[in-house]
Parts: C-alpha cells; structure tokens; sequence
DNA sequence: ATGCAATTGTTGTTAATGCAAATATAATTT
DNA sequence: AAATTATATTTGCATTAACAACAATTGCAT
C-alpha cells in the first residue's frame, strides 16, 4: 500500500494542510475586502474602526480601537490621524480622565460607513453565506470557536490587513 | 417575541459573527507564530519561504516565491534581498531563461529551518490538532475547502504576517 | 501629601510594502 | 531579421507599520 493510501485509509489528519487553508482563504478574502473598499477611499483597516466606533455607538478610546484591530499605540495614533485628516472621526478629549482620547466618528465617516456596510455584507453573503449555508455556517462557527489562541479571547477583533 | 428570540428560534445565521471569529482566530494564530519565529531571527513570512523551498527541493523562482507568499513583484525582490543578507538564501541566475532569477536555500538556512520546523508543528498540533481533533479537523478542512475567493485557486498559499 | 508604578498618547527612527516606471530577456508576429 | 508583445526582476517613491523613547496623567501606597 502506498504512502499515500496509508494516510487516507487511517483518515490521518494532515494538519498543515488546514493551516495552508486557513492562510489561503484568510488572505483571500482580506484581498476581495481591500479590493471592494479601495474605491471609497477606505481600507479594510479602516472600514473596521468606522464600523467599531459605529457599533460601539459613535465614539471608541484610542487603546480600544488599538484592541480592536490589534494595533499597537502608535499605529492608532497614526491610523486615527490618516483617519481624521480624511475627515471620518474626531478626536475628543476625555473629561474624567485625560489622558484618554475618544476617536468619535463624524457625519462624513458615518456617510460613508453607511456606502460602504452593504459592499462588505455582500461579500460575506457572497464568500460566506452562499457557499455554506447556515447550517454549515453553524458548524463553521463552532469549530472556529474551538480554536482558542492566545489573543482570541480578547476584546479585539482583527481586521488587520493593510 | 423579540427580535433577539426571533433569530435563535429560526437558526439565523449571523454572518458578522462568522467573519469576525475568522478574522480574530486567523490573527491569534498568525500572531503566535510570530512570537515563535521571531527569536529564531525568523519571521512568520520568513519561515515560510523557507518552507517553500525546502518543500519545492530547495529553490524557487522569484515568481514562483511571490505567488505562493502573495508578495507584490517588487516585495519578493526585497524579501528575498533581505533573507540572502541574512544568509538563509542564495540568488541564483536561472540557464535557461536568463530572465529569471532562482531562490535557492542555503545550508544555514536549512538549518534554521530544521529548528523552526517542529515549533511551527507544536503551534499547529497545539492549536488545531488538540483542540479540534482529527474526526473536528476533517470537517473543518471541507468547510475551508467551501470557501472560495478570486485568490484560493492560486498557487499560492499565503503566510502572510509581518 | 508625596513618591512611584501603571496607563495613555505622541514623536523619531527604522523597516517593510505596493505601485509605477525602468531594464533586460524571451517569445511572437510580420 | 525587425518589430512588437509578453515575462521576470529591479528601482524610485510614497504609504504604512512597529519599536523605543518620551511626556502627561492617574491611582495607589505609603
């Protein structure tokens, strides 16, 4: 018997094949995401802080959108910086305490919040919804939450990307 | 009966949920593995070449390196200027097609890679192995397979990271 | 009160990335 | 064979990121 038979006839898992999946599809749809947004003048970094501030209810600590997309302090910084020259959120001094700053998000940022939202749902739909259905989307999700690293608990999310 | 009910009760999938679990599992993970390569004088991306090439009988055209890592062209070029200075790989004129140019590992490198290897083994088994099981990982790996995007039907693969 | 560690944000420096243009070679067409 | 087109790599420039050093503020334990 083959090598290869050996493997598929005990089921052997070839775990880095899972591994190279996961990179492939992850970094594929990180590429559709920044293809779809790009033409608004967003990124997939910053369509999410827009849709964190908007669901956090219009305005985030600069240390929390740093959790929120796993940035470092002077990355925010910058990124809340490129942000607001582009006119998406403001910075907002925090009266009970003040050392903190509140990036809130702006009319302009909620404009285009709102263009770009259903772009990014129907990508989901597309790359996500279609292909696996909720029922597999149930099991999908599951066994995602299996996989537990040692950031995967945090407040953050990640939508990382460029 | 609230809205909130109303989605148990039918199974409504939320897709949000899907991509966000995605995204924050995918960074864990991509995270980790750069804390593990990273004392090595390794990062995510770097192992990976190496990976690459070790698995390809030890060298790649550059091409062929930027396809599997999802570099620009002029990415691969300082990519691969950077790992030659380090001394994992050489550059090597291809014979038949001079406008080609091979990435070939060196023996420092491999050896590098012989200790990077069972780190990025104990992560995987740590992280997917464990905690999904064999009969979990099958199943996971035909959800991942589900999923495609403009890029999954690439050569490449896509450590990606820093 | 006072001192000291922890937290938050900014700035300087260095490194890494992509895009577009430049260069060189190969393949194709005329 | 010459001209055109396609492919492979590199370089210049701008953007973006992380790390370290720093400044300001807060809270806690003397």
């Amino acid at each position: 018997m083959s090598s290869n038979l050996w493997h598929i006839y005990f089921m052997e898992m070839e775990w880095t094949q899972v591994w190279d999946k996961m990179m492939d599809v992850q970094l594929g749809l990180m590429g559709e995401l920044e293809e779809v947004m790009n033409p608004l003048g967003l990124t997939g970094l910053t369509f999410h802080v827009l849709r964190f501030l908007v669901e956090a209810g219009g305005h985030l600590k600069l240390m929390e959108v740093a959790g929120k997309v796993h940035h470092s302090q002077s990355g925010t910084t910058r990124l809340v910086d490129r942000m607001e020259k582009d006119g998406f959120l403001q910075r907002l001094a925090c009266e009970a305490d003040r050392r903190v700053t509140y990036a809130k998000i702006t009319l302009e940022g909620e404009r285009i919040f709102k263009e770009a939202k259903p772009l990014w749902h129907q990508l989901i739909q597309l790359r996500l919804g279609e292909p696996l259905g909720s029922e597999s989307g149930e099991a999908y999700l599951k066994l995602l939450s299996k996989i537990e690293t040692s950031t995967t608990k945090r407040d953050g999310i990640c939508p990382l990307g460029k």
